[in-house]
RNA sequence: GGCGCCGUACCCAAGUGGCAAGGGAGAGGUCUGCAAAACCUUUAUGCGGCGGUUCGAAUCCGCCCGGCGCCUCCA
């Protein structure tokens, strides 16, 4: 089996295949970066996440690029996104875009995504946009009017090729068109021109403007990874208009196939419809971070699979809570375990068949990225480590270590959830709480020693109050937080 | 109206022709001073409904019911 991911061009899975070998190109369509990021930007996220880092673990050399759009996102009344959070919050646009793209990364950084390698912004790219604009209008796809430029997709056949539409179809669902600038209503913006009071404004050869929205894929995505790459990705509700226009104005103005694979996640929903702007139904990911772990959140969007609708709820975020907890103390009592058999020698090796476990694993992630059930590959495994630890029976150091640096190359290098086996780094403060507590936990020793219950009770539950869990083995008692 | 998707246990969610993954919750048990954690057993003869194809269907086909998405800002 090898790596086959479903491409929404082709609308079947198809065995994926580099333009040149060992290498990957990727790009997709990062935040417009006006609000804190939300749940679905989460899934979104998260899922691109899982690619990078499966094509990596499969050996790929990838080039991750990921946009940042701070200008040319126009709502229904033509205004700019960006302009308009400028005008309620009476900032700069740009000081909007800073404060946001910071927070943005923040709670991207909580969820452990590895960064994209360049993070381009839209405004920051005015020249290379420019010269798309240019090149359509040289080879006649685009035209002119009144200092905008419009993209003409009826000289365009492919238009509606990525989401299965025709210029017929959609022009029968059209609603009434304001902008009569426009030959076709399906034509799009590819440069606006500024209105006196826009404040971003560049000069063009069409005079004073800015681009439209879905240009800046085009132009910085062919700058980084060149003319033709080899995946693009973003969320289904992009598929159309905005990658359709991508498709149409990168093939038209170089003349060859733009993107080969194209991925598309599906959305987060609460109570089982969509979470978006017009509904109001949105939640931050601040927001659900105050109530689960990042980590959970994570986990409880690989929990279903990148091309399903994922409901969001409490309810299901605690089961996802339980499950990290369950995994993550599999693996720090292993890791425990390890410790312990170092300083001795133990002969017994722990029998677990792990390239079962690292077989089913990879084929579940080969069939298109099914992390679903990856991850279930992990509780199997997580569940077959806790017998074997509640044995009698003390396993060689070596066996345990090669147990754990599966579950970490799977669960942590390809996943993200299981946290790397070296905590040499602890900070000088959580040394302290480290030391503070084993002297509670001694003392506590000592105490129950003496069944003295009512005393050794009252420490375990004030720890539990601190967040810190107490937990009585035969050998001795661990903690953690909880 | 056009195009498309989905409906699997109490909740979340895999599975697209061959005995229904996984997580959570529930029940019983083992261990334990108790608790926690963990382990074992258990929980859908059943996959929205009705037909059809097939030796065999959650999976393919048809119809019906219910929910959702895109066509307009959105990840």
């Amino acid at each position: 089996m090898s790596l086959h991911l479903y491409n929404t061009l082709t609308r079947q899975k198809e065995a994926f295949k580099p333009i040149h070998e060992g290498f990957v190109g990727i790009y997709v369509c990062g935040p417009t970066v006006y609000s804190d990021s939300h749940v679905g930007h989460g899934k979104s996220y998260v899922s691109f996440d899982i690619v990078v880092r499966y094509l990596r673990y499969l050996g790929y050399k990838v080039l991750y690029v990921q946009n940042i759009t701070d200008v040319g996102h126009l709502l229904d009344d033509g205004e700019d996104r960006m302009l308009r959070q400028a005008r309620i919050e009476k900032l700069h646009p740009m000081q909007i875009a800073e404060t946001i793209l910071r927070s943005y990364f923040e709670d991207m950084d909580a969820m452990g995504l590895v960064r994209p390698d360049i993070s381009p912004r839209a405004s920051g790219h005015i020249t290379e946009q420019i010269e798309l604009v240019k090149a359509l209008l040289d080879k006649g796809y685009a035209y002119e009017v009144n200092g905008s430029v419009y993209f003409d997709v009826r000289k365009y056949a492919d238009y509606g090729k990525l989401s299965g539409r025709t210029v017929e179809e959609m022009l029968e669902g059209t609603r009434v068109e304001v902008r009569s600038e426009k030959k076709n209503p399906q034509d799009f913006a590819l440069w606006k021109r500024a209105e006196p009071e826009h404040i971003m404004r560049w000069p063009s050869p069409w005079g004073e403007g800015f681009p439209g929205w879905h240009v800046e894929c085009s132009a910085m995505s062919m700058k980084y990874l060149g003319e033709q790459f080899d995946i693009h990705g973003g969320g289904l509700d992009n598929q159309f208009p905005h990658h359709e226009c991508e498709i149409a104005q990168s093939e038209c103005a170089t003349g060859r196939p733009f993107a080969n694979y194209w991925i598309h996640n599906n959305l987060v929903t609460v109570n089982g419809q969509k979470m978006s702007k017009s509904i109001g139904n949105q939640i931050t990911l601040k927001d659900a971070f105050k109530k689960f772990d990042p980590l959970v959140v994570r986990l409880f969007i690989l929990q279903s699979h990148y091309r399903s609708t994922l409901d969001f709820s409490d309810e299901a975020l605690l089961g996802a809570k339980s499950g990290l907890e369950k995994l993550l103390n599999t693996v720090r009592n292993l890791r425990t375990e390890a410790a312990k058999a170092r300083g001795e020698s133990r002969a017994a090796a722990a029998a677990i068949d792990l390239e079962s476990y690292r077989s089913r694993f990879l084929a579940a992630m080969d069939d298109d990225f099914n992390t679903p059930q990856a991850t279930a590959v992990l509780f199997d495994l997580s569940r077959e480590v806790n017998a074997l630890l509640s044995l009698e029976t003390k396993f060689s150091a070596a066996s345990l270590e090669a147990i754990d640096a599966l579950l970490e190359d799977l669960g942590g290098r390809v996943l993200g959830i299981v946290p790397e086996g070296s905590h040499a780094g602890l900070r000088a403060d959580m040394k302290l709480e480290a030391d503070l507590v084993q002297l509670l936990v001694d003392l506590r020793a000592e105490v129950r020693a003496q069944k003295l219950w009512p005393l050794s009770d009252r420490i375990r539950d004030g720890l539990k109050k601190l967040g810190i869990v107490l937990e009585d083995k035969k050998d001795g008692t661990v903690w953690r937080k909880g």
